[in-house]
DNA sequence: TCTTGCTATATCCACTATAGTTATTACCAC
DNA sequence: GTGGTAATAACTATAGTGGATATAGCAAGA
């Protein structure tokens, strides 16, 4: 379905925003956690600095993939600096359409690379 | 840390370069014909202007991911401008890691955002 | 035939977006 | 105080993209 949301003029994703959308996919986070999260699952290949993260993270909230929410109600211990963040229906769709268009890229190497032909 | 072939060290690959790279999975191609295949298999969605697309090629051919090569045979009646290109093995290997990163990416998408937890 | 124009093919230059680097500030727990 | 947590800002590096340009070949028509 094409829902005219648009949502197919944020790709493809750059790594780093895809990888944010990821960690937030699995509900609310602030920034530090996100990085946090981000390396861990990538086993330290990707390792964002604050810098390019909360640059990041500006992007993708200007673009409106993703908002800031109030702090969760089990973090009233937390700390007060924490921004957190969630996605956006928006947010989400540009991920479920991210994943279709790699789906198709990967159908087309599996079919070319994997089966070379003579050149 | 770094893996045998050092094929981890080109990902993430770009949009086009991957795209590029996929073209040429089918075989050997000159520039043009590759950015006409990229047009139709997308549906015109992309449409690779020649700058980006022989710029491309030229960064994939300078870090040995293809390499040009003579025309083919059949091709004799064809634009002596043409210059062709063809995946090395370095180009294939990085195909398949790419492929497996997004599959791990796909996984992982799949499994938070298309079933979301609350925040 | 001459000219106009379109497709094919490629190069060069400049702009933009993204990411990385580094430094600074501030809070919190030990 | 020290060390980890959390965020901001200024700067740099560079990959990627896009636009303008050039040129050859071919087709259509004056």
């Amino acid at each position: 379905m094409s829902t005219p949301s648009g949502a197919e003029a944020f790709l493809p994703l750059a790594e780093l925003s895809f990888q944010i959308l990821l960690a937030l996919g699995r509900g609310r986070a602030h920034g530090y956690a996100v990085g946090k999260e981000i390396e861990e699952r990538t086993d330290g290949r990707l390792n964002p600095t604050t810098g390019s993260l909360y640059q990041a993270l500006r992007r993708l909230r200007e673009r409106g993939l993703i908002v800031e929410t109030e702090a969760p109600s089990d973090d009233d211990a937390g700390d007060a600096r924490r921004r957190y963040f969630t996605l956006t229906p928006l947010g989400r769709e540009v991920m479920a359409r991210e994943v279709s268009r790699l789906e198709g890229l990967i159908a087309v190497a599996r079919e070319r690379a994997l089966a070379p032909k003579r050149a």
